[in-house]
DNA sequence: TCACTGATCGTCT
DNA sequence: GACGATCAGTGAG
């Protein structure tokens, strides 16, 4: 695959991204103050890319909350360097790396100084979906945002925005959804070790751009 | 399709 | 020095 630290591929066009709707901008007062109502809300929701060689938005789709006092939380043994963005106002960005190759974004979700987040597990390629093909040009359609990792690399996210505060202008934004996000599933929580057993995963049922397993259970919002 | 494994390095103990 | 909120490749069924 291509790594998310090789150097931006070339643009080809110029040309506005494909889509006549213009996105809006979420602002600080739509998102929910807890972090699980913001894990849910944020189904359906738009992650927006603003690259200089262009724009990649994807439709979020599957989620995770990691709430204060979380085992499995990274925010868990206190604020450091790493996770301090994670003790931000809720809407920044905390982008962390993870097993030496790959980044993945949370969304802060407290008040500041409360350490929780929630992880963008994967979206629904929206806008760009050639510029996020050519940053995984192995990766099939359906697959290029399908996991953490690999939306952090189609969207190019990186440690530059970390910290970034997602209801500003910048580099990387959240904006409304559009239309009504489908049946939410629930189920626990991927690749952790600790309070593994938590439902608080979140996803929508019958998106084919969700990562790992269908849960058989249904949540209604 | 599923299970398993290696890659690779920042962070924390 | 061990571990990790991952992914892609490979082989078996």
């Amino acid at each position: 695959m291509t790594s998310p630290l090789a150097p931006e591929p070339k643009p080809r066009s110029t040309s506005p991204p494909e889509g006549a709707a213009p996105l809006r901008r979420l602002r600080l007062a739509e998102l929910p103050t807890e972090t699980v109502a913001l894990a849910r809300f944020l189904l359906g929701t738009m992650l927006v890319s603003d690259a200089p060689n262009g724009r990649a938005a994807v439709r979020i789709v599957e989620t995770e909350a990691y709430l204060p006092d979380d085992a499995a939380a990274h925010s868990y043994r206190g604020e450091t360097a790493r996770n301090r963005s994670l003790f931000l106002r809720r809407g920044h960005a905390y982008v962390y790396f993870i097993y030496g190759m790959y980044f993945c974004m949370n969304v802060s979700s407290e008040r500041v100084g409360i350490g929780a987040g929630v992880l963008i597990r994967a979206g629904e390629p929206t806008y760009g979906a050639e510029l996020m093909q050519r940053r995984r040009p192995r990766a099939r359609p359906d697959d290029l945002c399908r996991g953490p990792g690999k939306l952090a690399t189609a969207l190019a996210i990186s440690r530059l925005h970390d910290g970034l505060d997602l209801t500003a202008e910048g580099p990387l934004w959240l904006a409304a959804a559009r239309g009504a996000a489908g049946e939410i599933a629930t189920s626990a929580r991927i690749g952790i070790t600790k309070e593994a057993d938590r439902s608080l995963r979140f996803l929508e049922r019958d998106s084919p751009f969700a990562s790992g397993p269908k849960p058989p259970n249904a949540a209604r919002p």
